[in-house]
DNA sequence: CATGAATGAGCTTTCATTCAT
DNA sequence: CATGAATGAAAGCTCATTCAT
């Protein structure tokens, strides 16, 4: 329906739009985190008229869930997809891997981060989305835990557990210092800090 | 009137319309978190006059402030105060002691807890008034792991960095537990899970 | 609670207020019908901050039902009172005051009235609030018909039926003319109307 | 393209269009009466661009007019045409079956008249048409009581008057009944009300 | 002719905060 | 001390209408 050609430059204006009410949410979001946020904000970083947001979101519990989707996939492709093939017998320094590669997405998107938690303690929806983001990663560490068990490297215990408590460690961890932005919290460096939290977990996990 | 028994009863009611208000935030916080409650939801609670608020408090900020300054207080006695003299070779089983001590205390505050982390997202004062209160833990724990080392039991890491990890660890795994009201994320009764998580936490620490 | 003089004063100010804003409405729903009446055009008119109206009314239907209730009342006592007691022998004559009585109230409300039909089709709890007010008319009719018929004056029909047309008949006739501002309609005078719809009223119900 | 034939299929290609939209309006007055309904609503409806509504109609009180326009022919035909021709010696009988056209075209239309009512009150252009279609009745109606008058079977009043009286009662009636879908306000048989309407008509006008 | 993205005015409602009594 | 009426700044959301394609 419509012209062609018209049709098409119009689709990708409306998935410009997008885009840039997008990317002006995140910003805002970022720098003010969830509550402090008003479509009001978006919509005039993104210059556009108030009323567009409304075209493209419903409000913003919804771009907030679009905005932290995306996120959420680069996250994975940066801290989870680098873990899945690994030697049972280099697992100590892939753990030390992991740590720094979630520590480091946490740190480039700490507003963010501000955000989904503020956003997953009001909104039921918000929550889901982070409780599904978070068994990507758990799920993928239950998969480790209980293949490591197997190659009979580690201890048993429950894997569940196990892994809940080991991802806790590393979230909260970067939580409050990327979040809430407190880096002397822990007077020493982030190397230092990826390390020794890796041995922790190496330590509660592997044998010997 | 206007004598010294006058004054003192005037300062006795004022004193009691303060605790009425503290109580009522703390009820409401409770239950409606930290966005959430209104100070017209407050002085409602109270049977107060909604000006009588701005008599004792400056803004929500300053009673979420003093309400989670007393939560802090009885969590602390209860939480921190049992671990305090503990012998070094009993140490494994008085980590499961602590682990259990502090989810009990999460568990019946949840309300409160959630409306902290909120709250502590979306004001400085109040996140340092959080970051305080870990502290009270986090030092403990740093002084029970110098003492362990010293007794040759435990591995050398830097304490404050095993310290903050070990509490993230629970502290996060409570809070998405009682918080979040996720019960299902882990299927393991709460005992089971106190026994992993101090077991993760002994083995991560402990020689042997 | 309160100093009584202050009490007492604050009451009455209070009283004022909501009397003040709820002329105002009247004033704005007369002008404009129900539809294009704002909040913000009632507490413009009642010089009055735009937040004060939630003060004393949910919102628009709520107002408006207070504002077509005190109207009713006033209604009642003109119209339906001086037709209570009468005798079933002159019953002709008071067929011809309840009809003028009943066209006087609607020509000293025709904005209102207008604003009640837009506002019934509108919402279901000002359609009920007309649909009793309706009732108190005709239910007085039911009885009278019952009498006149127990008097051997009145042919028998259904009551409510009969009640029910003559009532709309009246109603409908004052409806187009005074809410409808069309005089031109019929081009009789107001006083040959009333005269025409009573011997209509009468030669369908009283025999002979 | 250009020719008179593509001319000839634009035109016909416009006026499907403008149908299109006509219908989709009827139906969505129909469902929300007409303040509740948006361009919106009845352009997606009608499966069309928004934008394209404007092409043909000015704005939703333009469209309305013409929608009930059109079901303003169909009720003539159906109510009017039918008490045209007849007998002045059945004249009780006609009485009755025009009653009951008029009830069954409103109950056909509930949704629209619903939507004219509120339409008239809103905008004189509508309330103009309005007025309009109920002259067609009540000019008809004149024309029958003038006959019946010279045919010395109708009592004498003002034919304007009696013949506004007559279909004002019937209109309010089918209009609380079908229009308020108030069944229970008179709790007696469409087929009753009818004969009970017929029988007050009849009463009121006819001699004997 | 048709499209549909963009606009922005306009309305509703909530609440923190003040202040006269 | 306490009261509670009043304020007005925000924010959210909807929709009629325009216009470039």
């Amino acid at each position: 329906m419509g012209g062609p050609a018209g049709g098409g430059r119009r689709k990708q204006q409306a998935a410009d739009t997008r885009e840039l009410l997008l990317h002006a949410a995140r910003d805002v979001f970022d720098e003010r985190g969830y509550t402090a946020t008003t479509v009001g904000a978006i919509t005039e970083r993104a210059n556009t008229a108030h009323g567009t947001f409304y075209l493209y979101f419903k409000n913003k519990e919804d771009v907030f869930g679009q905005v932290i989707t995306g996120i959420a996939a680069e996250l994975y492709e940066r801290a989870v997809v680098p873990t899945v093939t690994v030697d049972p017998n280099r697992s100590a320094d892939t753990t030390e891997v992991a740590v720094a590669a979630l520590l480091a997405v946490y740190n480039d998107h700490a507003g963010s981060w501000r955000g989904l938690y503020e956003a997953a303690l009001q909104s039921s929806a918000i929550r889901q989305i982070w409780l599904d983001l978070r068994h990507t990663f758990i799920d993928r560490l239950v998969d480790r835990l209980v293949e490591l068990r197997a190659a009979g490297v580690a201890h048993y215990l429950d894997p569940v557990v196990t892994a809940f408590g080991l991802v806790a460690m590393v979230e909260f961890f970067a939580f409050t210092r990327a979040v809430f932005d407190e880096p002397t919290e822990t007077q020493v460096s982030e190397a230092r800090a990826v390390r020794e939290l890796a041995t922790l977990w190496n330590r509660a996990v592997l044998k010997g």
